[in-house]
DNA sequence: GATTGAACTGAACGCACGTTCATATAGTCT
DNA sequence: AGACTATATGAACGTGCGTTCAGTTCAATC
């Protein structure tokens, strides 16, 4: 419905999806109007309306597209044969992919409580999947006994949210490489898991 | 200026707080109205303005009596003598202190980017003095050879943010005691940060 | 029992919200 | 050139926002 011939400008539907993207990273979804992302786009607020039904599916689109091409990436990331290979695997897909973009992971775990019921379902459904790839990986190593591992449940949370945390203070111009702090979280995780 | 003696009701300002909290926490700060946060305490909404300022600075107090508490509790827990041992006390401490005030930490966490700028400041000086208590038992137990760790400011970070992250999965009534949750989780952070 | 004053109500303020729509504009196609 | 269509405007809609305040209520005091 968009874009089809030119117009008055180009390419302005992926633009709102980034504005939206950069702007309720920043203030948090309820923070900002319809009004904000159309001048950040460059164009009047009633406009957006060609390129989203309402407020509610710009949310749920954004994360429903992050998590869908999260999903995608790590099928198409090489993985190695043992567990711990496949953990290193994860790891640094983890911090890397979510470094690339810091807005929609941003998003996709702060605005969880503003989508529709419906819309919550499909999301955490995907985010499930995701959860459910690091599980698979931890429970075959523990079955293995590469991993020592009182509860895979427990260690899958708790290494998904130390690795997250990086997106909370990591910045291109920092101290360190992104290698850097691949490989120092990836030898944390490695001793935590350790037989 | 509230409650020194009786009147219609009793006690409501504390119970403006503790409405506040709540609803921040489930919904968010930008989508609560003054008039949700009224309802809950049962009273309308300009009765609000009887013990707060405005809603930034419900917010704002909500967010440093919290953080004053913390490093309050903190400095009253018996923390033992090695780095080792003031490490668990220190892993024991903020997991149990998190699952007990979930509410508080959420909005401490998820909130920051709705404090005006000078209450921003504060909240982060207050949140970055925690962060270097542990900073501190990490630095010199790498000193005293007991640990090792590439980067103590990145091993901070991320045994910070494994540790809060067991406040959005842990429920009271789940698999798992709060003992046993604090003793895997200290079991990880000890092998990960192991010399 | 009159007075006080804190606590609260309920209406109002100006403003911004999400969304709609008649209208205008400007490229594409015949 | 003229018709068509995608795109955008800008005003308007009803609603709810944070906040204010004159007036009411009522327990405590003298």
């Amino acid at each position: 419905m968009a874009r089809k011939t030119g117009s008055h400008s180009e390419i302005t539907g992926p633009a709102v999806q980034r504005a939206a993207e950069k702007l309720f990273a920043r203030h948090g979804f309820a923070a900002v109007s319809m009004r904000q992302i159309a001048a950040e786009v460059g164009v009047q607020a009633g406009a957006l309306y060609n390129y989203t039904a309402d407020k509610q599916s710009l949310l749920f689109d954004l994360m429903k597209t992050h998590l869908d091409e999260l999903l995608a990436a790590w099928e198409e990331t090489p993985k190695g044969d043992t567990a711990t290979d496949r953990l290193e695997a994860f790891c640094r897909f983890h911090i890397s992919y979510h470094l690339d973009r810091p807005d929609a992971v941003f998003i996709a775990y702060m605005e969880l409580r503003n989508l529709e019921p419906d819309n919550f379902a499909v999301i955490e459904g995907l985010r499930k999947t995701y959860e459910t790839t690091l599980e698979d990986i931890l429970r075959a190593g523990k079955e293995a006994g590469e991993f020592t591992l009182p509860d895979t449940k427990l260690a899958t949370l708790a290494v998904i949210a130390m690795l997250t945390g990086v997106t909370t203070w990591y910045r291109d111009d920092g101290r360190l490489s992104r290698d850097r702090v691949e490989r120092i979280y990836w030898n944390m995780v490695r001793k935590a898991v350790a037989a």
